[in-house]
DNA sequence: CTAGGGTTAG
């Protein structure tokens, strides 16, 4: 009997020898047996709990904390509270936490990580943060390295949800945004760049002769403040009409993962983890670089999640040869078989062209998870190998993965690409039965699948199935219109978008800019193109110059075509030129014809389209020794016509 | 005795 109670006491003494749950909960019982003493007990019970907290018991911790006398002892506050957080259980684990502060109990080092991996978790409530932040000043904490860490994951997770507040960020950015989107890249020049260079001497002049009077231009003005303000490092170069932004526009003032970062004593590779993870996390990618170079500059070696975190800078860098750096610093350190960085390093090649590297990454990793197979499907598609995709998405199936909500958006397009509806039908049905339908990117993805294969009713049936819809489910549906030819439906559709309050996007423009190209609204596409680019400065890409001037071509409008191609801010591509020239040739323009075939013939000296369409302009007025004689010149170059193949399902 | 990572839809 003495022997037992012996070795109850040496066990309470050190836990740690306690390997197992079911260990745990014989000296739970074996405590019971012995109460008596209600301090032994208290005692005793405060250590169990913290046990069965390392074993994520919830339960087994929920019904020993309740049998305490309040108030519980300490060592019980943040075993239950940290119980509560590893279990997701949230809402509880912050409630314990202001049961403790109001039972007079100070919090110690152990409480604050969990309960700010709470905060950060819980999502939204930066203003809870914050008051934990002042918590940890108040009882002295503020250079306790762990709780550090935990103050700055906090605040990455939940910072950026109140800048985007500040920014009042559509999903696109603005014109003058692109500054923001363009670090350390060069901006192609072009008119429109060359625009806004005088646009912003103009603001510059007014600023400083202090003109009260630019209300006119308060947008541009506002946007010149705040960029100025924002370019830390004065690297905007504007000296030859293209204006290159080196470093990060962003890094305005600082945040507060920075100043816990500044005022930290002591730091680990974890807290330099957190700093470049949120660098990376807020599109400040320049930041993140020069975190990672000062924390080499210190005795830290990047670890692999540091490895993990700097690869997506690289691809959205699209710097092949830098994400290659980081992939053999991995392999030399060993970190090659990491799974988080096989899936950083399949997207960084694949977002670099390099699909053949992703290829391999893949096939040698050894041990492949739910992302690194998602992000392979997912890559796949993108680059319009659609039926690798398919594939790796079967093979992902055989090998036991359960395919997630994310599975099926990645997949989903592949099937709208290759109009495979019965593929297409049969996953919908999977979908179902996993209840994915009404997940949003899902639902979206199905129904531009269903349009795609021109079943217009079924995408609208998921659309109205949808209890809310984002600004991609109605573009979705927009499209869905468009490429149906169903145009007023599509731009009242868009309309009623804007009505709800969802912001369209370039997409969204591009779908109705479609729906007028197939149903020949000139007028109403012209007003769309303008109210996006002037309406909600959004800036055109080539997709929709093109829709615009396929139009006005289309109507033997070819003049006004040919010149707002030539107005364009980005360098038109040959196939914007070559709508214009098959324009040219169903009005039988041959003069403008002859001009545009040249614009493709520089782009591309061996466009066969070029020669082959005019040519047929000339046929078609007569002109015959001409279309002879271009058709000796293709000869003698060598350009050949290309054989055309295209496919049909057979079901 | 507590903290950090990767992939989606038009």
């Amino acid at each position: 009997m003495k022997n037992t109670v012996e070795v109850i006491a040496n066990i309470l003494g050190n836990p740690s020898v306690i390997k197992t749950s079911s260990e745990a909960k014989q000296l739970h019982a074996q405590i019971v047996k012995r109460q008596g003493n209600a301090i032994l007990f208290a005692k005793s019970a405060a250590i169990i709990l913290s046990v069965y907290a390392n074993f994520n018991l919830l339960r087994d911790c929920l019904s020993l904390f309740n049998a305490f006398r309040y108030p519980a002892p300490g060592k019980a506050w943040k075993s239950i509270i940290r119980c509560c957080a590893s279990n997701g259980n949230f809402e509880e684990s912050v409630a314990f936490f202001k049961k403790m502060r109001a039972a007079g109990k100070l919090p110690d080092r152990n409480v604050f990580p969990s309960l700010l991996k709470t905060c950060a978790a819980h999502l939204g409530d930066l203003r809870f943060g914050e008051a934990v932040h002042c918590c940890v000043i108040r009882v002295g904490l503020d250079s306790d390295l762990f709780t550090g860490n935990a103050l700055m994951n906090m605040y990455v997770k939940l910072e950026p949800l109140n800048a985007r507040d500040v920014f009042d960020c559509c999903s696109e950015p603005k014109w003058p945004f692109r500054f923001y989107n363009c670090l350390n890249r060069t901006v192609s020049s072009g008119s429109y760049m060359q625009d806004y260079k005088d646009k912003f001497e103009v603001v510059d002049e007014k600023l400083h002769s202090s003109d009260e009077n630019a209300s006119d231009e308060q947008m541009i003005v506002d946007d010149y403040v705040s960029l100025k303000n924002n370019v830390r490092r004065s690297n905007v170069d504007c000296s030859d009409g293209e204006i290159v932004v080196v470093g990060s526009v962003l890094g305005k003032r600082k945040n507060s993962v920075e100043k816990v970062f500044e005022t930290m004593p002591v730091r680990d590779v974890v807290s330099w983890n957190t700093v470049i993870g949120g660098h990376v996390q807020n599109g400040m990618y320049e930041e993140a670089l020069l975190t990672l170079k000062d924390m080499g500059l210190g005795n830290l070696r990047p670890d692999s999640y540091t490895l993990s975190t700097i690869l997506p800078v690289f691809a959205k860098y699209v710097d092949v040869r830098k994400g290659k750096e980081i992939h053999g610093y991995a392999v030399r350190h060993g970190h090659d078989k990491d799974v988080f960085i096989g899936s950083s390093l399949i997207d960084m090649y694949a977002n670099c062209m390099q699909l053949e590297y992703s290829y391999k990454v893949f096939g040698l990793s050894p041990q492949k998870d739910r992302v690194s197979w998602n992000s392979m499907i997912a890559v796949c598609v993108q680059n319009g190998c659609f039926d690798d995709g398919l594939r790796y998405f079967r093979e992902m199936l055989k090998a036991g993965v359960e395919p997630v909500a994310f599975s099926f958006s990645s997949i989903m397009p592949a099937c709208a690409h290759l109009a495979m509806l019965c593929l297409g039908k049969e996953l919908h049905g999977y979908i179902i039965r996993r209840g994915f339908d009404d997940n949003i990117f899902v639902a979206s993805s199905l129904m531009d699948m269903y349009a795609k294969c021109g079943n217009i009713e079924t995408a609208k049936w998921i659309f109205d199935k949808m209890e809310f819809h984002d600004t991609v489910s109605w573009t979705a549906m927009i499209m869905a219109y468009a490429l149906n030819g169903h145009a007023r439906d599509a731009i009242s559709f868009f309309e009623k978008m804007e009505m709800e309050g969802v912001k369209p996007n370039s997409g969204s423009f591009l779908a109705v800019l479609t729906a007028c190209s197939h149903g020949g609204l000139v007028d109403e596409a012209q007003m769309f193109f303008d109210r996006m680019t002037l309406g909600y400065a959004i800036p055109p890409g080539i997709e929709h110059y093109a829709a615009v001037s396929d139009l006005l071509g289309r109507a033997g409008r070819l003049d006004e075509a040919y010149e707002f191609i030539c107005k364009m801010h980005i360098k038109p591509t040959d196939a914007i030129w070559l709508t214009l020239l098959s324009a040219c040739r169903v009005h039988k323009n041959v003069e403008l014809a002859e001009k545009v075939a040249k614009e493709v013939l520089a782009i591309d000296p061996e466009s066969v389209n070029a020669y082959v369409l005019l040519s047929n302009v000339y046929v078609d007025v007569g002109r015959w020794k001409e279309a002879t004689k271009l058709r000796t010149t293709m000869r003698k170059k060598g350009v050949k016509k290309n054989e055309a193949c295209s496919w049909i399902e057979v079901v």
